[in-house]
DNA sequence: ACAATACCCTAGTGTCGTGCTATGATATCC
DNA sequence: GGATATCATAGCACGACACTAGGGTATTGT
């Protein structure tokens, strides 16, 4: 029951833009250094987060990435959703394309994992990525 | 974001035991039949439910399984605990031994995960097995 | 112009978990 | 005592993951 890397480290990098919001592009190197990943790995993850339109590049010397919209307009799940696919705890309840079990009846345990994916569905879909900025921000004036 | 087929099978054959708590022991290969599951995979499952105490055997020719109290005192959640192990989308989140982030300041990302880690937990939590035989039976009727 | 910077792209690779299969031993019923 | 069934361990093919390697291309500042 575990997410991979992927989600984990893009949501990280996408939290750091967010922080930044407004000052131009930010270098991978940046991010990477800031947020303790590898930063040829964080290049791929941030290339598809590129291609979904979540984030614009600026090529060259002081180029860099940035958010495609404001940190309000970005939830978690969009950032989950683009690194890992859709939500699905086991196949045969994808968000997208379920197949089908091969069991032609129906089967029962489906019910509950239509529930967890819509359980983590929910969390991820309420929180932005400002969200997580004014929250960072509530901590460090404790 | 996805559960191992583990937990998934083994909720199966959970559920199909409950169906026929009562009846005395039911052998693994009937269980593997109906559920249309490998037996010998299944074996290995269900031997780990059994260490774990949510079932118990009977040996010999007419032994089998049978759950270890009543399908309403066992959650979905143990079942999934026991085959999965504990509940954590990221591992510093993990229910038991979250481990600490390399990063010794705090991780702004891992309220979602703490998030995400109680909603999953709440829904596996409050679903019984007794929930699920009652819901199978609702369905048949219609 | 040209070097430095930084994005962009494709391949390859070691490691680990998953999802089994294989083989044999032990216990119980008829 | 044989048929049935649980118990236990070992091994193995496959794929995903988490990177690394090595190049190409666009933009900037001098």
């Amino acid at each position: 029951m575990r997410l991979s890397t992927r989600g984990h480290y893009g949501l990280k990098a996408m939290f750091d833009l967010a922080q930044n919001y407004g000052s131009g592009p930010i270098s991978l190197r940046t991010v990477a250094e800031r947020q303790n990943l590898s930063d040829h790995y964080l290049e791929q993850l941030i290339a598809m987060l590129r291609k979904a339109g979540l984030v614009k590049s600026m090529r060259g010397a002081k180029g860099g990435y940035f958010l495609a919209r404001e940190p309000s307009e970005i939830r978690v799940g969009d950032v989950i959703r683009t690194l890992e696919g859709p939500i699905a705890p086991v196949h045969c309840v994808s968000e997208i394309d379920p197949g089908n079990c091969n069991k032609a009846d129906y089967c029962i345990t489906r019910t509950v994992w239509e529930r967890v994916r819509d359980g983590i569905a929910g969390v991820l879909d309420s929180i932005t990525l400002a969200d997580l900025c004014r929250e960072a921000e509530e901590t460090n004036k404790c």
